[in-house]
DNA sequence: CTAGGGTTAG
């Protein structure tokens, strides 16, 4: 609402509003007239005198004029719908959210100055406003009024405004609370308390309140359902999620655009990426956020190939891909390594002006890392007007894997003069740059500092990440006491670990013992074996490696197939050990089996 | 006259 379209708003409602004086309503008529926030296109509201066109427009913002015109009145008792009207038209610019929630917070000093009080109708305006800019402690004052006056008992508005306050403030015990206080509860309500629980990171008890709400007897209208699948999605739960799919076909609500949306990302973080296509296939009515909804759901999945081929079908149906769509397209090149469609979307990003900030700058860095060219990580990096956490963290990670060492840590020591802090994932960069630097002093103080200065608390990957550290520098006692200190269980991360640093240095028997214990973590992987058996080769015990090969075999064990990707012309072709999907793989094989037999020929040369 | 929506990186 601008500032025009606010007064008629505002002198629209004075026609209702009984308890205005004609001399208010005579100075209201005049203040207008002389600031002028109207132009002639709405004779009816100033009718007299007319007034000529004026040439430039007045740059008072909306609440000056609103406030302007209150501190003018000579009695300025304005009825309570005349400030609803106000409150209710302020804008809630959310990038001077704080300006518009002072404004509002003045009107209301105004208001009780004036000894009028805030109702059902003015509450929930600026109850919304906090909502808005996550202001708790405005909205707790609010609640604290809304108590004092009973509102809080009486009307279901402000009960579910105030409840949404809490929720985007993340104090989702006083969402609970206020709403196990509430006499009513609507479908609002119950939204908003899923909601909450879903938002904060608590998708179970999302879940089990929407139960509750459909045994009170609640039926779930298209946004409700909408969050309950995005519940499911973070679960990863696709039992459930069919049960909500087969609660939505029931309602015959399943041709709703958000509802399909929200049907293929749950499909897709269920893993069933099948019927997610069968759902977006079926979609009457398809957007942008149904197209990113694959992209990044297969991406998600690991199906970043195919990821890539949904996007190529959007845009041969000659559809504008948003900064998600990009981000999406960005992660999937990023995991295959194919660096020309990377470039590609950083040549669309630049071409279409699109600001490389955010989530579509951190992807190209990570992209540009991933793809080898560490280059124009930096680049992408340095341009960047503004970098978060995860800027930092995607750019350290690229450096340590480039073995950028010095780098990585010179760019970890730029984040607190810049006042952004460090996360569990940048120290996993940190640490993996130590590592490769061989830097065991200067990773342990890292690891100290992880928890005394940052208040992070290490997860298996650091331990994993120390083992490592003390293990490739060949201190495998140390790193054999380190993991019996830990006050963690070692998982698979961790012997992990240790076992690939007594593959650097030969340490067979130990290998054994903690293969023993990494199998005993994670039986149903061929890490351990494979890892193992290349051990029992370094040290030339060949038999031992045949054996184990072979104990491999019986256990059914799943094996990671071997897997590369290469593009060719914008098209990535993707190899996986033993696949025969290809039309021509015949002939793959052959070539293959002509090249094998080259390379042997020479290796018999060679001895 | 008022309140609640889906997709996003390491």
């Amino acid at each position: 609402m601008n500032s025009q379209e606010l007064w008629v708003h505002v002198y629209g409602r004075l026609k209702s509003c009984k308890s205005i004086s004609t001399t208010q309503l005579k100075q209201l008529h005049s203040f207008l007239i002389k600031t002028r926030p109207l132009p002639l296109k709405y004779p009816n509201l100033i009718s007299s005198p007319p007034s000529p066109p004026h040439k430039h427009k007045h740059k008072y913002s909306r609440s000056t004029h609103i406030l302007s015109f209150l501190n003018h009145l000579e009695k300025p008792d304005l009825c309570l719908s005349l400030y609803n009207a106000i409150i209710q038209g302020l804008p809630s610019n959310p990038t001077t959210k704080t300006a518009s929630l002072f404004q509002l917070f003045e009107l209301l000093g105004h208001m009780l100055a004036n000894g009028i009080l805030p109702d059902h109708y003015t509450v929930p305006s600026v109850l919304k406003a906090c909502a808005q800019s996550r202001a708790l402690r405005e909205g707790q004052q609010i609640h604290a009024y809304a108590i004092k006056t009973r509102l809080v008992l009486s009307n279901v508005y402000v009960n579910n405004t105030l409840m949404r306050v809490y929720a985007v403030c993340g104090v989702i015990k006083w969402v609970r609370m206020v709403f196990d206080e509430s006499p009513q509860r609507d479908l609002v309500s119950w939204t908003t308390l899923i909601q909450g629980y879903v938002k904060m990171g608590f998708p179970r008890e999302g879940v089990e309140a929407f139960f509750g709400m459909c045994d009170a007897e609640m039926r779930a209208d298209e946004m409700t359902l909408v969050i309950v699948l995005s519940a499911c999605s973070k679960l990863g739960d696709l039992s459930l999620g069919k049960k909500i799919s087969g609660y939505i076909y029931d309602n015959g609500v399943c041709r709703d655009v958000f509802i399909g949306n929200a049907l293929v990302d749950m499909y897709l973080k269920c893993g069933d990426a099948d019927f997610a296509r069968k759902v977006f296939n079926e979609m009457p009515v398809r957007n942008v956020v149904s197209w990113n909804s694959m992209i990044s759901g297969l991406a998600h999945q690991g199906k970043f190939k195919e990821a890539l081929d949904v996007f190529q079908e959007m845009q041969r149906m000659g559809l504008e891909p948003d900064d998600v769509t990009l981000v999406g397209v960005l992660n999937s090149c990023a995991n295959l390594g194919v660096l020309e469609m990377g470039e590609w979307v950083h040549a669309y990003v630049d071409r279409n002006q699109i600001e490389a900030d955010g989530f579509i700058g951190n992807a190209l860095v990570d992209m540009y890392a991933k793809c080898g060219s560490i280059d124009r990580a930096f680049r992408v990096f340095q341009r960047m007007n503004r970098r978060d956490v995860y800027s930092y963290t995607a750019m350290i990670v690229g450096l340590a894997m480039h073995g950028e060492v010095e780098m990585a840590l010179d760019v970890f020591a730029e984040m607190p003069r810049v006042g952004v802090e460090p996360d569990e994932v940048t120290f996993i960069g940190v640490l993996a740059a130590c590592s490769h630097g061989g830097l065991v002093a200067e990773g342990q103080k890292y690891f100290r500092e992880m928890s005394s200065v940052y208040k992070l608390r290490p997860q298996t990957e650091h331990y994993g990440c120390m083992v490592d550290l003390l293990g490739r520098a060949g201190l495998i006692n140390e790193a054999e006491e380190f993991i019996e200190n830990m006050p963690i269980e070692p998982d698979a991360f961790v012997w992990g670990a240790l076992l690939g640093a007594c593959r650097i240095h030969g340490k067979v028997e130990l290998a054994e013992s903690v293969m023993k214990k990494l199998l005993k973590v994670e039986p149903e992987r061929d890490g351990a074996y494979v890892l193992m058996s290349n051990i029992y080769s370094s040290a030339n015990r060949w038999r031992d490696a045949v054996k184990l090969r072979r104990a491999m075999k019986g256990k059914n064990v799943k094996k990671t197939p071997g897997c590369s990707s290469i593009e060719l012309d914008g098209i990535v072709h993707e190899f996986r050990k033993g696949d025969k999907s290809h039309k021509r793989s015949k002939e793959i094989y052959k070539l293959l089996e002509e090249i094998m037999s080259h390379i042997k020929n020479h290796e018999l040369l060679a001895h």
